[in-house]
RNA sequence: GUGAUUGUAGCUCAGUUCGGUUAGAGCACUUGGUUGUGGUCCAAGAUGUCGGGGGUUCAAAUCCCCUCAGUCACCCCA
């Protein structure tokens, strides 16, 4: 017996109507992005090892999960597991004149992690990178563009936490404070965390076990050691999002698990998702990732979204739906095809979606398929109908039964009646 | 990566405890009732490597081992 295959693990084939609904979620996004003055990016899928090594050491993104190798020529690649860094690398090469430089994205990452819902091992994600200011109303565009695409697909049930990380300015004394009340309650906290300890003490406050539980509530946070500065540039985010409405919760404890993040950081969680992978998306600034790709010293800050996560948070909440590929009209002849054939193509070319019969089934057979098909209008074709150059047009929906027309009128008559009623 | 749990028709699942006639149901599908007309109804029909491989046994969907995949928690993150 001949070996059968299936897609590997954490993998999937994303079919219709699935898929049209995914097309769907894209389109959107890019209609947000456009409306914000974005341009489309698509950069490669596979880079430079080396592009990523940068995005931080103590991520298990970086050091566990990466799909790396060699290629023919020994060249260390790997398969993007994030895009920034594709992004920023792409802005540091081609050093683009006028700034800020806004930009949208989409496309397929990699991540070697174990499976579940919500987390697969080649996953989507929409998002956007502005390069080259750090005003606070980038800041806020930014967090608006993904609100407001939330919102498009019809998404009420999602919060925004937010917070600050700090800069190089804030962050030592910080980080001293934070290290030496972890240090100092080290026997308390788990394994895990007094290894996370001495890679980087902040991702100990991102721990969920509830023995840390306690420790992490009391730890000193970072919104505490804000320098005067920064502080103002959280407040101004702050002031921004009260003014257009958009309710946030500060989340002194998010921390996010990219090691490039500096002062604002974001993360969109659905309230509808009741598992652990609930965050559909998140962001923020991250003002030194260009220097450490070897460009000049460049502010950034952006976001990803989760495509896949996203479209489970809409099943959730019973929005977004998806009817898939739905003609205009379907095609039933009785006459052997022949007429199906060149009619279908007559009305193709003129812009209405036409699909039709085939195998010679009866027209009882062909009419189910055409009611399957959700197309609003049949088209009938038999012996009488050919003979005398006409065709039967039967309402599929409604309940105007059906009329016989002449076979040239077809396709003026068709696209006046689907122009007529919105479908 | 650690721990747990599940896998039977295209889909949702029963049957597995305690091995024993040709492995079932609903939905979907095909054909017919309806000699040209879908959606409701009625009837008939087709469809399974019981996730895969190996073992125990007279006999395995059922027991044992290995393996693949899904799911849940941790981890991590979108």
């Amino acid at each position: 017996m001949v070996a059968k295959f299936q897609a590997l693990r954490g993998t999937r084939d994303i079919m219709s109507p699935d898929s049209e609904r995914q097309r769907a979620l894209v389109d959107s996004f890019a209609e947000q992005a456009r409306l914000a003055g974005y341009g489309h990016i698509m950069s490669p899928i596979f880079e430079d090892l080396g592009v990523f090594l940068r995005v931080g050491d103590s991520t298990d993104v970086v050091t566990k999960e990466m799909y790396d190798f060699e290629d023919k020529d020994g060249k260390r690649i790997a398969l993007r597991p994030e895009l920034t860094a594709s992004v920023v690398r792409a802005f540091v090469q081609h050093n683009p004149p006028s700034l800020p430089w806004k930009v949208w994205y989409e496309g397929p990452q990699f991540r070697h992690e174990k499976p579940q819902a919500g987390r697969y091992r080649q996953f989507s994600q929409v998002g956007i990178e502005v390069l080259g200011s750090d005003d606070p109303a980038v800041d806020i565009e930014v967090i608006t563009l993904g609100w407001r695409f939330y919102q498009s697909l019809g998404m009420s049930q999602v919060s925004l936490l937010l917070n600050s990380l700090g800069d190089e300015t804030c962050r030592p004394a910080y980080f001293a404070a934070l290290e030496e009340y972890l240090r100092d309650n080290a026997a308390n906290l788990s394994e895990k965390s007094v290894e996370t300890l001495d890679k980087n003490p902040l991702r100990v406050l991102d721990s969920k076990r509830g023995q840390d539980q306690e420790i992490v509530a009391g730890a000193p946070v970072m919104v505490d050691y804000l320098t005067e500065e920064t502080g103002e540039h959280f407040a101004a985010v702050r002031e921004g999002l009260d003014s257009l409405g958009i309710s946030y919760e500060i989340s002194p404890r998010l921390v996010r698990g990219l090691d490039y993040y500096t002062r604002t950081t974001f993360e969109f969680a659905s309230t509808a998702l009741e598992n652990a992978q609930n965050a559909v998306g998140g962001g923020g600034r991250y003002d030194g990732l260009a220097e450490s790709l070897g460009g000049k010293p460049t502010p950034g800050i952006g976001f990803a979204l989760g495509v896949d996560r996203i479209l489970l948070a809409c099943d959730a909440e019973n929005v977004f739906e998806h009817a898939g590929v739905v003609p205009d009209v379907f095609i039933v002849d009785d006459v052997g095809g022949g007429e199906a054939t060149v009619l279908a193509d007559e009305l193709r070319s003129r812009g209405i979606a036409a699909d039709r019969g085939f195998d010679g089934r009866s027209m009882k057979a062909q009419m189910k398929v055409a009611n399957r098909s959700n197309a609003p209008w049949a088209i009938i074709i038999g012996e009488t109908e050919k003979a005398d150059g006409t065709v039967t047009l039967r309402d599929m929906h409604g309940d105007t039964g059906q009329t016989l027309i002449g076979r040239n009128d077809l396709p003026n008559e068709l696209a006046q009646r689907l122009g007529e009623s919105p479908r």
